[in-house]
DNA sequence: TGTTAACCGAGACGGTACGTCGCGTCTTTCT
DNA sequence: AGAAAGACGCGACGTACCGTCTCGGTTAACA
């Protein structure tokens, strides 16, 4: 049937104010305890939130993650310009390794992770986080391309990719520590691959 | 104090049985439905062992996933030898593109992923499993530095973390489509990052 | 002080079809289900009234029973003329036998009972409509006392309640079968005690 | 698939103070608020029984009710003996007129009434309740007869419902006061019609 | 080869969270 | 300005698992 959901026809108002408090409140719980202890119950009582009416708007705790994730996904965001292709790569991944790891930070992204396993909404919703985020970085890749550090015809986002990979291989695959080093490590081979050309357009 | 868990007593006949009945069913469930979907009750039931006593024995569902996992881990392998280091890199990342693409083999790789955030043991095991892969790959890179392809110094296990990284990232982070293509990618920019030196350790 | 219910005031053109359609969905449902399934909801969507506006004319589902059986009880009666007390008083019994049992017909007189235990106003009402049968069937005692078939103080309405007690008690007490048979052993007891004096008036 | 509940199988120890506690609850929240008004919550509460417990044994409020309802039917009843047939009706139906309108005493026997209405393990209950007494009443019949007082072959059963009958009527179907009065009125009207030979079988 | 401690099967219960339904009360929105 | 329609608070339901407890029955391992 899927017939259509409640807060969409009158989206203003209180509707409005219940979307914000139950959205601040997942977020804050999807940090705080992460996506396999986030229960619906948690969030109705620290938003204030009568569970059924978030039974009714946002189905389950799979559509509370992916609304939290869409909603923290609306923040711009520009690497930085630190006038060479490697430095620029290295504060990218140094602030990949800072929001993976600080303490305090760390937990929501990580949610964000977990959570894309449990649902597709929630997938989706990481995914279009990460083409943003790939789409932004591409500046960094054309300005180097424009002072000739490396090849014109450079696929950003695969540059970005490599860069990154590792650092989340550490993080959640083989379960080892990641440090600013392994940032600059990265930064340093994916500097080199990209000059020899390895992400060169087909 | 942690007392004794049963099954370590009298390792032989029934409790073996058991044992073995209680782990492969788990790894049934694990591939047909992944870690989120397996219950201690749906293990119960198709091994036939009563719940009770799986409680006992693995106190809850992630003692259960680690059990199955490290169980699953014990299976020799060692990378293909194709001649080139690029091929050599190549070979193993197509066969990690296939374990983790190839429907009704992939369930249990991710799963083991996926069971990794939720529980310590099951994370524990994950990490186990890696670092002896990153040993056994060990071999294809000392192949190459012995024919002179790459620097004598070369950091192993780097080399690998950087060459799956990028294929992992798309699994699990970007949620892109992932086909052997990259893993040929990956290979190339590998092989790049390797020679200029970006993995010498220190 | 309550305030005037909706629908008092102006009580023609829509308010009057909003009216009949809601009370016309009552009775449907409460023949189809029964009081105990008979929901707010079912009479709104089936009146095609939203249902804010049943709670604001009805206030709730005893509201709408009570509204429902008042109109219900609307239609005149009389008791067939046999010619004979006992055979007036067999007609009487074997219509209560009819209206009781026949399939789709006996929910809704079945619904009313029920409803006068949920709610004073259908108890009111459940009482009236019998007030108003007794008063009808005194016809019958009267004619049987004219004739001499009986005292000449016979209190009409007890014994109406006499005759058709017993068939009430199997329906709705003991729960046993109710056949037309019983309608005419009750006549003959009753006739036999009325006529041995035994519902003179004190 | 109907497996069997629980309850049957070990039904000594624990099993058996779970099932009365609740039982317990259950005659007293039927009494104080009726059946409507019983939830499965409340018996919960005040029988210090797991809600889950409850349902799993009992199912519903349906199945509370009947159990209650059974419990209450065990114990043993028998008419008193005046030494005349009218005495011993009269005795049989003043007890009636108590157990209906007695404050704190009627909410019971009023509630299963009710309770048959909504659902069929109640009906059962009810029915079999009934029966009991029709069997027990038997015995002032057959006194009756035997010193000579009504016909021999008077069916006891139809004697009972043809007295209690309109009693009932008044209470839940005609809804008038019900007296003393009342009572020997019935008493006096049975008495006539079994003599005149109404209720002879066959 | 017995014994006996260890393990297992089985039933029941307390407990947490879920998702659903229905009621009755607001309150936004539209006419 | 006022009603209709939408959204919410609320209470209860029934379900699914979890983990625990208490029996009693087997059985592996050791004397």
């Amino acid at each position: 049937l899927a017939t259509e959901l409640p807060g969409t026809r009158r989206p203003g108002g209180r509707t409005e104010r219940t979307r914000a408090a139950v959205v601040q409140a997942t977020l804050e719980l999807l940090a705080e305890r992460g996506v396999t202890q986030l229960t619906v119950e948690a969030v109705a009582e620290r938003s204030g939130v009568h569970r059924s009416t978030i039974h009714r708007r946002w189905a389950s705790v799979d559509g509370l993650v992916a609304a939290a994730l869409r909603s923290a996904t609306e923040h711009h965001w520009a690497p930085a310009d630190t006038g060479t292709f490697e430095g620029d790569l290295r504060e990218l991944l140094l602030e990949v390794v800072r929001s993976f790891t600080e303490p305090g930070h760390r937990e929501l992204p990580t949610a964000s992770v977990v959570a894309a396993f449990h649902s597709q909404p929630a997938a989706d919703a990481l995914h279009g986080f990460y083409q943003d985020r790939h789409a932004r970085a591409a500046a960094l890749v054309a300005r180097a391309a424009a002072r000739g550090e490396i090849p014109e015809a450079t696929d950003a986002a695969e540059v970005i990719r490599n860069a990154c990979g590792p650092l989340f291989y550490r993080l959640f695959i083989s379960r080892e520590p990641l440090t600013p080093g392994h940032a600059r490590t990265c930064a340093a081979a994916t500097t080199a691959a990209t000059r020899a050309g390895a992400f060169e357009a087909r």
